[in-house]
DNA sequence: GCGCATCACTGAACCGGGTAAGTTGTGGGA
DNA sequence: TCCCACAACTTACCCGGTTCAGTGATGCGC
């Protein structure tokens, strides 16, 4: 089956190829009459431009590139990455914009990845996650002119934006939440310590227990697994001085956490107060119910492919905040024993 | 900044475009000393091939496509399909394809997305997931002449080859299993009954349960959901004649299913023993871990994407059976009490 | 020494849209 | 009546690879 082209409309509609490519991109040139016919007939014969050759000459290749870091094991089962995704497409999907993925193991694999798309034209523009101190993909999106949205931080990256959402808020509502409920003892389990927002919960964290006259808050790094999650759990469920609440950075690591306490005896919410970052339907498939603070991952993944788009377009594009994170109460929070 | 083409390296070189296309692409027609000299220059310069430029020419796009056709929030934490993407994208890195992804609603949407990848010759093949009886994406992608690999399975697919695993062998090995254990009443929650697995799954558990002397077996149809999961593990849990096991044909709903026990306030696996299918970090994140019906779904994806790019090379792809799936034993399941 | 095959390359035509520059034809104003 | 402006096109070239038909030069057998 031979696939239209534009030259197959031209010479059903008595016209020149040129006057075709004016009437279906809505270019001045062709009479009102003539557009309509033409794309009448586009339509009747079911015609898509070839993206490759609209790619070659000299126009977009509409597309953008997301690379995937994270140990396989993980990516399957954060429904963080899915979240933005769906996001992602949403916006993308209406203006025909295609989604290429690609998974990879480390950030140097993933600055090749972005030299190789940028020579193959395959991208127009790239959405960067887990963005960390000094990020060696920042100088080499610059020096490409590779058009990117950094989504995590804020942080220091040069002249590429960044949406981000309010982590420092979150995490001192959330404190506060446990300290009204009577907990003193509160301990978070972290994500990756190299990730810029991972230190900027750290900070946050610390800074609101501090405030809260909290001296004994400990943060206990880990990688968002849920192995490590449960390693971090024992270990501060083991020591003298236990917690009575934790905040995790994610799901996955929460969910482990609540397996390992209900493995060493521990009621929860009873003996122990669990708080989630990032709600997402795993959170109220455990029982108890985990607590979490929840934001809108796929409205926050359509913000980002809205900005990457206009910064594709050449629109000047500024730092942005997304939506508001706000605590959901469920089951895994109340007053400790 | 200037993108390296074919036809800088052929300056640099001083021979003809033509010379360094044969070069860079192992033709015969150029001798081995300025092939080397050629690639040489080409590294030099981080010459990546422009992709659009191949593709018009009549080449490959280099791409391959894969619609994913759920709702938003289960997309987000079945661990399934990102296990996929991850095992395809093993196999699709290493020969620099690119996969392109877009989320859809419905089958309609999926037909549509099909027909617009193929008229836009942005993708060389797909890879198509959850296969209905009389699919109705099959006449499309054989009247698009698309080629294609289907998951799933083994049903009517004309002559778009299919990968499968035995469905029929694992739930055989979990029923023998829990009836080993001694169960007598074991129940299954599936996934939706439109789906191809999901029928073939069906009828196999309904016929080992009664080769087995087992009369009530009941499978209760839900669609994947967490939610669905839980509302089919309450029926199952309140009626006068409760199952001992119940099988769940995802991980999703066979959390909510323990959580649901957990709930009512039944001890698992003391009065309920739990097999998931589909083993997933989710499944020995819980507490107790989940017995499941393991797979490696990262190969099962590398397996298809391989057949996949046979068959857009052209080579006879038949009909495959992936991996074995085999039942690995854990905490939630018992000899009932 | 001649003819012929082979090698190593060149040149040019494609692929299918986008677009600048050139060409009509028409109407209006002076 | 002539000139000019403008709409409505057409023509031709561009993008950057691939590929096929040619073209010298070389080697080899007889």
């Amino acid at each position: 089956m031979k696939r239209p082209t534009i030259a197959d409309i031209a010479r059903r509609a008595g016209v020149s190829k040129g006057a075709v490519s004016y009437a279906l991109n809505g270019q001045p040139g062709v009479s009102e009459a003539t557009r309509k016919r033409i794309l009448s007939i586009a339509q009747e014969i079911g015609f898509n431009a070839n993206s490759a050759a609209r790619a070659l000459s000299g126009a977009r290749a509409r597309a953008v590139g997301l690379t995937l870091c994270r140990p396989a094991r993980l990516l399957g089962i954060e429904p963080w990455f899915m979240g933005l995704i769906s996001g992602f497409e949403a916006e993308l999907g209406e203006r025909s914009y295609a989604l290429t993925l690609q998974v990879v193991a480390t950030p140097e694999q993933e600055v090749e990845v972005y030299r190789r798309w940028w020579g193959e034209r395959r991208i127009d523009g790239v959405i960067v996650t887990d963005i960390r101190e000094n990020d060696i993909r920042i100088p080499v999106l610059q020096d490409l002119q590779l058009p990117a949205i950094v989504i995590g931080g804020p942080g220091d990256t040069g002249p590429i934006a960044q949406i981000w959402s309010d982590d420092a808020g979150a995490i001192t509502e959330a404190v506060r939440y446990l300290v009204a409920l009577g907990h003193h003892r509160i301990a978070r389990v972290s994500g990756p310590p190299g990730l810029l927002h991972t230190q900027n919960r750290t900070k946050a964290f610390e800074g609101v227990c501090v405030s809260l006259g909290l001296d004994n808050a400990l943060t206990i790094p880990a990688d968002y697994t849920g192995e490590e999650g449960s390693r971090a759990t024992r270990r501060l469920l083991i020591g003298g001085d236990k917690p009575t609440a934790i905040i995790y950075d994610n799901d996955v690591m929460a969910v482990a956490g609540l397996a390992v306490a209900q493995e060493m005896g521990l009621s929860v919410p009873g003996d122990l107060s669990i708080v989630a970052w990032d709600d997402s339907p795993l959170c109220s498939l455990v029982h108890p119910p985990l607590t979490a603070l929840s934001r809108d991952i796929s409205a926050y993944g359509a913000q980002a492919a809205r900005e990457l788009l206009n910064a594709i377009n050449g629109t000047k594009v500024g730092n942005v905040e997304a939506g508001r994170v706000h605590l959901t109460p469920r089951g895994s929070t109340a007053p400790p024993r």
